[in-house]
DNA sequence: ATGGTTTTTACTGCGTC
DNA sequence: GACGCGGTAAAAACCAT
């Protein structure tokens, strides 16, 4: 099913430790180095079609960003230190002053405030991740937001910037209620997610941000069809998280957990079975959790399941 | 730091195919 | 014998305080 187009291991050394410059437009090997590919024009998708469709971000800094994700559109191609035209002639000396405006500015603009190259890197890491998740763009927006105030509010120092963008990418998509986990975000990011959840957890306290209390049924659909399972065992799922909300019985539980052990009732019920193990390897979770809450919904909710 | 709760790890036993 | 499942104890992780 999902077929990538994308390189996404070193031809020279297998790594998949691999990294796309923005700037460059290039995307080279972390370990060894070497270039892949060159000239990508943009490998992500979209953020220029910024005029489809009712555009609901707030534009709240002054000398707003045609996308909160650009640190400074327009001046990142590079101005060529030769006095050369493209077609190699000479520059005529009257255009040369500008030229050297364009690159005094350009110089400047690159290496200003600490904070902004902070940003810059920052906004260029979201815009990796989140295209590696193929996140809608929207999300990718929102966790620039969140980026921008932590940075804003110096909750930036003393921790890495790439913690600060996962805990920023977690965050929103908490709020845009896409089910992915800290560990979706881990897996293609370099970095852990412990640190990631530390990082979310503070940075949401600290900036009074809020996110909806996890919901178990968002993973649903998602878990369903990595688990090849029908509309119909998705729906008695759903049913029965509901009913076990209800109960308040998944209050402190994890939403996966929940999902997982719901799942798992409703595909034993279904003509399409599933195994602890399989749905194990897909929600995340150990089967032995699974055991734990199906046992327990099947009990509250008075549910048989004898083959 | 601490303590309460939940999840994971690791292991074992049981029935079935 | 491998597999799916159930149970358990101890370790680890999580989270509010």
């Amino acid at each position: 099913m999902g077929v990538d187009t994308t390189v996404v291991k070193c031809p020279e050394c297998s790594s998949r430790n691999l990294e796309y410059d923005e700037n460059r437009g290039e995307r080279h090997c972390n370990d060894c180095g070497i270039v892949i590919e060159e000239d990508i024009v943009d490998q992500s998708p979209e953020w220029r079609d910024f005029n489809d469709s009712g555009q609901q971000t707030d534009r709240s800094r002054v000398g707003a960003p045609m996308t909160n994700l650009l640190h400074d559109k327009g001046l990142s191609s590079t101005i060529d230190w030769q006095n050369k035209d493209y077609s190699g002639n000479l520059i005529a000396s009257r255009n040369r002053s500008q030229l050297y405006r364009m690159r005094k500015w350009q110089a400047r603009s690159r290496t200003k405030g600490s904070k902004e190259r902070n940003l810059q890197q920052a906004l260029a890491q979201i815009q990796q991740i989140c295209s590696k998740m193929k996140l809608p763009k929207t999300v990718q927006e929102r966790s620039a937001d969140i980026y921008r105030r932590a940075l804003a509010e110096d909750l930036v120092r003393g921790r890495s910037i790439d913690s600060m963008v996962c805990a920023s990418i977690f965050i929103a998509n908490q709020q845009m209620l896409t089910a992915r986990t800290v560990d979706d975000i881990a897996k293609v990011a370099r970095i852990g997610p412990k640190e990631i959840g530390r990082t979310y957890r503070d940075v949401k306290r600290k900036l009074a941000i809020r996110t909806p209390l996890p919901d178990p049924k968002i993973y649903v659909n998602r878990f369903c069809s990595e688990l090849q399972l029908g509309p119909k065992v998705q729906q008695t799922a759903l049913d029965i998280i509901r009913r076990a909300e209800e109960l308040e019985m998944t209050h402190g539980k994890s939403p996966c957990g929940v999902a997982a052990a719901a799942i798992y009732i409703s595909s034993q019920t279904s003509e399409q079975a599933r195994t602890q193990r399989e749905i194990a390897e897909v929600t995340n979770v150990t089967e032995v959790t699974i055991r734990n809450r199906y046992k327990q919904l099947a009990k509250s909710l008075k549910i048989e399941l004898d083959i």
